[in-house]
DNA sequence: ATCAAGAATTGAGGCAGATCATCTTATTCG
DNA sequence: CGAATAAGATGATCTGCCTCAATTCTTGAT
């Protein structure tokens, strides 16, 4: 069960739509060929979206499935009171629709201008029902997301402010890297100081100060206020695994 | 996408190693026919442990599955310096090895005297590999799993600790009550106090004090030091979801 | 039964991060 | 461009939970 994507694709010609598609490798289409891409591509649409824009709502039914494209989404859970919990937030690639439910766990809104294809839940389950590979490539990145809700967990129960930040940037770098498959030293930060607090179960406030403290020891550097250069990556680390007073 | 467990099993003959299984039905397990589930039985073994032994180490190599039938498993991280995140309690029923990589992620240790099929994991996934129900199954399992994980992110990024210890029974019951198919109001808690605590992000003397006070607003009553029963499940529920304050 | 050892409870005080308030810096829009 | 508005930063104070320290309870061995 430890199947990954295919490794090397075969190039689409030009004219093909998903031709240029910066997520076509990293996404579920990752493992299908250009005949099946095609048909796959035929399934459903494409959708755009502006900043704050919600694609759907927590408890809305499930009637589609979404492959982000373009830009960014924070997904998020509200408790009766206004409190929120960030749960995550997607980028190019990330695949919006592992459930089993008839309804939305979260909402989902975008953070910027964002781009997305979109299928219809249940021809998109029929789709995957008769390719094997498509399964556990679902299967895959199923699990991979639980690993991460898992590493999300401790990070949550156990870790310090500095210590949630510090991941929080390292893991932006990764997924940036994984994207880009190139070093990366600056981040950028389409969401807001608040949505980051709410990813990291602390308070706005509380996200400035331990931002100004990162600045303060040369960690990190402020290019803009929506995006920041990683200055010490190791001293980043430490901090992140807790193998720092702080 | 949408599949779920069949619904009736055929009785197996009494002679059959799964006849009276706990189990059977809430595993993986529960959507092979007798035959299939004579293959799938062969394939692997059976395994008691007793409390506190692990079953295996975080970051020890992937080499075998489970199948809990009987007792319970606390599932660990640690960081570097000894804190500690509990991620979940296993119980009958509950599978162990949702993953797609070499290493497990975290430690798991039984909570009492507990039993387990065991599978190799390489032939477990050629199993798997050539039944569509089984890798649905699975991939059913790990969407269920991810959306109880960003459930706990939520008690862990923003629930008080009343909230939290409330959720904590309510799941508990829940859990019980799928296993028995019937409602539930005095609940084992094979865990200890150290291991609640590490599951809520809490103290054992948080979790301790938080008790008290639920008994003493008689929404729980504690039958022995590892029994609890539910008097007031709506009190509890109204606290679990933060309609209260506490 | 009695004792020992671990687990749980209870108490006192401290602290990391929350809350509330103010000020500063961006961004938007006429 | 300049005012209006929102986002972010910073300061002062508060508090829920943690830490450290005794007890008390439970359990298992003799």
């Amino acid at each position: 069960m430890a199947t990954s994507a295919a490794a090397v694709l075969p190039a689409l010609p030009a004219t093909h739509p998903c031709h240029g598609c910066a997520a076509r490798e990293l996404a579920l289409c990752g493992v299908l060929q250009e005949g099946e891409l095609a048909t796959f591509k035929s399934l459903g649409g494409h959708q755009q979206m502006s900043p704050g824009q919600p694609l759907f709502h927590e408890g809305d039914p499930t009637t589609q499935v979404f492959n982000i494209t373009r830009g960014s989404l924070k997904i998020y859970k509200l408790l009766p009171d206004g409190r929120r919990q960030v749960m995550g937030f997607m980028f190019p690639g990330d695949f919006l629709g592992i459930s089993i439910s008839d309804e939305h766990a979260f909402t989902a809104e975008a953070l910027e201008p964002t781009h997305m294809c979109r299928f219809a839940r249940n021809r998109f389950d029929d789709f995957v029902e008769e390719r094997p590979d498509m399964e556990r490539r679902l299967y895959s990145l199923a699990a991979h997301e639980l690993a991460a809700a898992q590493a999300q967990m401790v990070l949550l129960g156990r870790k310090s402010a500095a210590e949630r930040l510090a991941s929080f940037f390292l893991d932006l770098a990764q997924r940036a890297e994984r994207l880009g498959r190139a070093p990366v030293t600056a981040i950028d930060l389409p969401m807001s100081r608040l949505d980051i607090a709410d990813y990291l179960g602390l308070t706005k406030e509380t996200v400035s100060r331990v931002l100004a403290q990162l600045k303060q020891k040369r960690l990190i550097r402020l290019v803009t206020l929506n995006r920041i250069e990683i200055l010490d990556r190791e001293g980043l680390d430490a901090i992140a695994q807790g193998l720092t007073d702080n």
